[in-house]
DNA sequence: CGTTAAATTGATTCCGGTCAACTGCTGTGG
DNA sequence: CCACAGCAGTTGACCGGAATCAATTTAACG
């Protein structure tokens, strides 16, 4: 199916048998970070593991917010539907990221799953819990806040002062940038997402994107292969992304 | 000057000789509202009451970031610069909001105040002292950045999915909003940012803020007097702005 | 009153949106 | 095994909203 996302789905590494938190791949990668030893084992018998069919949706925005999440494995897109039906991707979610880092009442965004995905999910009163009675763990939510903050303040900038071409080329050096952070490093890009998410994620139409990204395989800046693109010419995308 | 800004400035009320913290009118606005009595005298301790001039900077983008501030009076634009020269505006700082709430290494965005203002200064490594002190400050920080995360979010949409009329008819509701949030309710909009700074924020040019506002003048929706405007159908600005 | 910056207004351009047709892939069922 | 339905993606023609360029008017302040 995709050609390019390396090696496929697996189990839980959260699940008991595999090994717990301890053993979690993407834990340094997460929040779970802020805890060792023995708190681990807490957070664990807290966890569940959790499977996603492609499309399938983990919550939708305005559902009552009753568990938290962290991705181990794929991709989850999260999405806002606006009253006349015009959405606004807010971004993906990939393997270490977490999902509800508020704690709010009500999820605000739609969240769904691109490919197959895995993820633990922790029930939100629990969590809620051991993030009082540990304070490092309550430190390590609120610095990734303040980095999700950060990364949506890059994102306004973006939508609001540059233009179709630097939204692109933008979206796939960041989209490069967060596969490198998690030990995916290949010139071969893996676009788990249609080019309409890509759209309403960078407030473009389907066909601008799509335009663009033939051009600048035209251009010779980019290699367009099933599933993703081959990032040919990078310096010239810097480039372009800097202007 | 500004015509319709209400009551002027006058001295920080953090001032430990105004009757400090705990007779801070904006105590219950902003994250202090998490600490009651003898910490509130902690907090005291670390404050500096702080004025700036109009156009005076507070911090910089890229600054090391030694404070955090609390907004007691006035209103500070908070941007960023592209290394092209164009600017995006964040947001606007008002009365109980607090700025460095990531306490982050550096200064993401510069601060400037843009009438007369007046804050409290908090060390930031005094203050992270305190935070790590007192988890249910931590939390109401977090709980801070989360809205803040959100208001963020709504942001994002607005400025990817919404036409010129629309971003402009939002803004003047959004920033009513936030002046009844704060005890300030009144048919008269003050703008104490100028055209270019609302064209900053939208991501749109000031001769199109300019138009857009003048044509609501035009149709009745509003009246534009100086330093501000008066919502004079404020039902049709939010028929403009939902759609 | 004169100087300067902010805001408004007009003429024109152009980027990205809209509408529409077409391609190619994938899966399905006869 | 092929026909075809269905969908994602691509491509083209055209249009329109906001940007750009350029004056001009208004407000702010010494």
């Amino acid at each position: 199916m995709l050609s390019v996302t390396g090696p496929s789905a697996h189990s839980c590494l959260h699940d008991r048998t595999d090994g717990g938190c301890a053993a979690c791949k993407v834990r340094l990668l997460s929040v779970c970070a802020a805890l060792t030893g023995e708190e681990l084992d807490d957070l664990e018998a807290l966890s569940q593991p959790l499977h996603l069919a492609p499309h399938q949706a983990l919550f939708r925005q305005g559902d009552p917010a009753d568990a938290v999440y962290n991705v181990t494995e794929g991709t989850v897109r999260l999405s806002r539907l606006l009253p006349d039906g015009r959405r606004h991707v807010m971004g993906f979610a990939m393997v270490g990221d977490f999902l509800g880092l508020a704690l709010p009442e009500r999820y605000t965004v739609t969240a769904e799953a691109l490919g197959p995905t895995t993820l633990c999910r922790f029930d939100k009163r629990a969590f809620a819990g051991l993030v009082a009675a540990k304070p490092h763990l309550l430190q390590r939510l609120h610095e990734r806040a303040g980095y999700e903050l950060n990364l949506a303040q890059d994102h306004m900038t973006l939508l609001s002062r540059r233009s179709a071409e630097e939204k692109v080329a933008s979206f796939l050096l960041a989209l490069r940038e967060r596969y490198a952070r998690i030990g995916q490093t290949s010139v071969t890009l893996a676009l788990p997402m249609g080019r309409q998410d890509i759209a309403d994620h960078l407030g473009l139409t389907i066909e601008t994107v799509s335009r663009l990204l033939t051009r600048l395989d035209r251009e010779k800046a980019l290699l367009i292969v099933p599933g993703g693109v081959r990032l040919v010419d990078a310096g010239r995308l810097e480039r372009l992304a800097a202007a």
